[in-house]
DNA sequence: GTATTATTAGAGTATATACTCTAGGCAGTC
DNA sequence: GACTGCCTAGAGTATATACTCTAATAATAC
């Protein structure tokens, strides 16, 4: 694997494991035992590094949510897209932590970033657009929709953070992949009042394999 | 004004301003015009400083969100709770946006800030309970509202980063509270499918007032 | 007034951070 | 073997950051 490569890949790992504010060119190259000049060979910047991840992110999420315009859309397609965009958000999850500092830092994301947002709330109306049209939830003024689809995304991209938050933080490994996709659970939520009788059981069923298992997904633990 | 309590409140101003990440305490300090020795005199580090914020904030928050149990609630209340929360909000604002930073570099307020949390997300259910009583929305099981609960909750302390980062960076005054406030209309969207016939168009008219002017919240702008 | 305590100034420090610069190695090519 | 272009090492730097220390000043108590 390319040294460049290597660089990217690292960062990722390493910004994912400690956040982005802790984790200094430096310990980038410590960590792939290479020199700082090294790095700096490869990218002009630490933003430069976080440019190029955020462009492999887009991508993925991009290419998750092309919705077929030739077929109406399935459960399995749902299923599909809520797990994708999950995995994405796993895969990238220090990306939402620090994001505000980021965009801050770098007009050139804070451009894309804002596309990118519009792209997936497209992608998220045309999910319902699509949906209804399957049967599968009740037709929904254009309005509604759009508001819907603004607060399923607020839900999305904020459940990792409220899970970080709900943690005690001497747990160990204190995220996992399998809770993260409770969220599912809670965008889920959102959609029950708008099942069709047709379909209703089905999406709850579905609901309920990703229900937390504590009895409060906060876990008070005190 | 005690020269602790002026620190408290550049402190906030300045966090609001530019992000506890870009505010050292030496600016703190020059801000103020006092030497860094005198602010150290008063607060032993920076974390300190944070907590005592989060402690008024906390404070704000449970005095608003102190739910009378004496009496059934009103439209009138519901709106003084979103309006207050979403006040509460932007006075504090930097603290939701560098929140797990925060709270990993300091235990007590993790501590804290869970517990927040827990009491949050246990008014608001309280609320969705007595607005049922009041007849404003439909009963519901234990279940769903308390995973509405939690939806709302995640809608009203990430409202602000999505503006934020739907915002372009050159555009002046880039946040303001009336903005903020069109999170009032998101959390009443997820509400809409639960109300009653008797209230519905009351509730409707509410959520009216604070739809965003713009046709696309998100505000593509190119 | 004097003693005591609370406050303040301001220079200073250890550490970290993003990034630079120079010198050189290594692979291929003629 | 020498030239060229890509890659790498590693020492080094300017700046920032959180925080300390000492001495002086104001406030208060007696």
């Amino acid at each position: 694997m390319k040294t460049r490569d290597k660089i990217l890949l690292a960062s990722l790992e390493l910004f994912n494991e400690r956040g982005e504010r802790n984790v200094t060119t430096n310990h980038i190259a410590a960590h792939l035992a290479i020199s700082p000049g090294n790095l700096y060979y490869h990218f002009r910047n630490k933003s430069d590094i976080i440019y190029e991840i955020f462009l492999e992110y887009e991508k993925l999420v991009d290419y998750y949510l092309d919705i077929p315009r030739d077929r109406p859309l399935t459960l399995e397609d749902l299923t599909f897209y809520l797990e994708s965009v999950f995995d994405g958000l796993w895969s990238y999850r220090f990306f939402h932590r620090d994001l505000e500092y980021l965009l801050d830092s770098d007009p050139r994301l804070r451009k894309d970033y804002r596309e990118f947002t519009n792209r997936c709330l497209a992608a998220i109306s045309q999910i319902f657009e699509k949906m209804s049209e399957a049967g599968i939830i009740e037709p929904q003024p254009e309005d509604l929709r759009s508001a819907m689809s603004l607060n399923v995304w607020l839900v999305i991209t904020n459940w990792m953070a409220f899970l970080k938050t709900a943690h005690a933080a001497d747990e160990p490994a204190s995220l996992s992949l399998t809770e993260l996709k409770q969220g599912i659970y809670q965008v889920l939520t959102l959609e029950i009042p708008y099942l069709t009788p047709g379909y209703r059981e089905q999406v709850m069923a579905l609901r309920e394999k990703y229900r937390p298992s504590l009895p409060e997904p906060t876990g008070t633990g005190v």
